[in-house]
DNA sequence: TCGATAGTTCCAAAAAGGTCGAACTGTGAG
DNA sequence: CTCACAGTTCGACCTTTTTGGAACTATCGA
């Protein structure tokens, strides 16, 4: 490998993402937790999310991160020793209005 | 078994169907296409929803209708010697307000 | 009554997703 | 400069989903 802790993470566009990917990231519970708690409470650090996932190695739970990374739902970004985890609230709404609404008042 | 053909189909009150299982019958493209169909053209046999995958096994079919019925999205009956398929919209819509438009839409 | 039709279930195989330990590496603290 | 920390990747393993053929059965038409 060449970097493992892999500073820049590789976000997709939103115009990119297809909806199945987007629904498919949220049925996980774990991650529809993880996207909940990022909207109410903002940004996080991974180890501050993971508080949530009491005994999930990091490894599980950065898969996970890498997921909803993936489906264009959250943003991983370094932060000095840490990452910041932010929701990409606006964009997906953008993309795909109402959805996330939707989805956290359930 | 006891009967092929299973005239009566089990379906869960949509009280008892969680999020994440909706989700996920969701994230699948067949079977999306197959709830726009159904939301766009209502009530369909199942012979016709399949007219819009061709080449798809029956078996692989009807696999696809029991994952989004078992997680409340249709409604599959017997009607004759057919049977027909049905968007559980209303019902849908009562328990996860705005979620079934915000998907269709997108 | 007999046959063809519509569609489901069963079963086994293939593919995809999730879990977790180990190895690894920027970064800030000391 | 060195070390501990935060977090990611890799690889192996297990579990869940998906696929498709075969067996099966109500129902309707002839």
């Amino acid at each position: 490998m060449s970097d493992a802790t892999t500073r820049r993470l590789p976000h997709p566009e939103l115009e990119d993402v297809e909806l199945p990917a987007v629904l498919f990231a949220l049925s996980d519970p774990i991650r529809l937790d993880l996207v909940r708690q990022l909207a109410t409470q903002g940004s996080l650090t991974v180890a501050q999310c993971q508080a949530t996932e009491p005994g999930m190695p990091k490894s599980t739970f950065s898969y996970h991160l890498k997921t909803l990374r993936e489906a264009g739902l959250i943003r991983n970004e370094p932060a000095g020793r840490q990452r910041t985890v932010t929701l990409r609230k606006e964009e997906v709404d953008k993309r795909f209005p109402a959805l996330l609404d939707a989805v956290l008042s359930s």
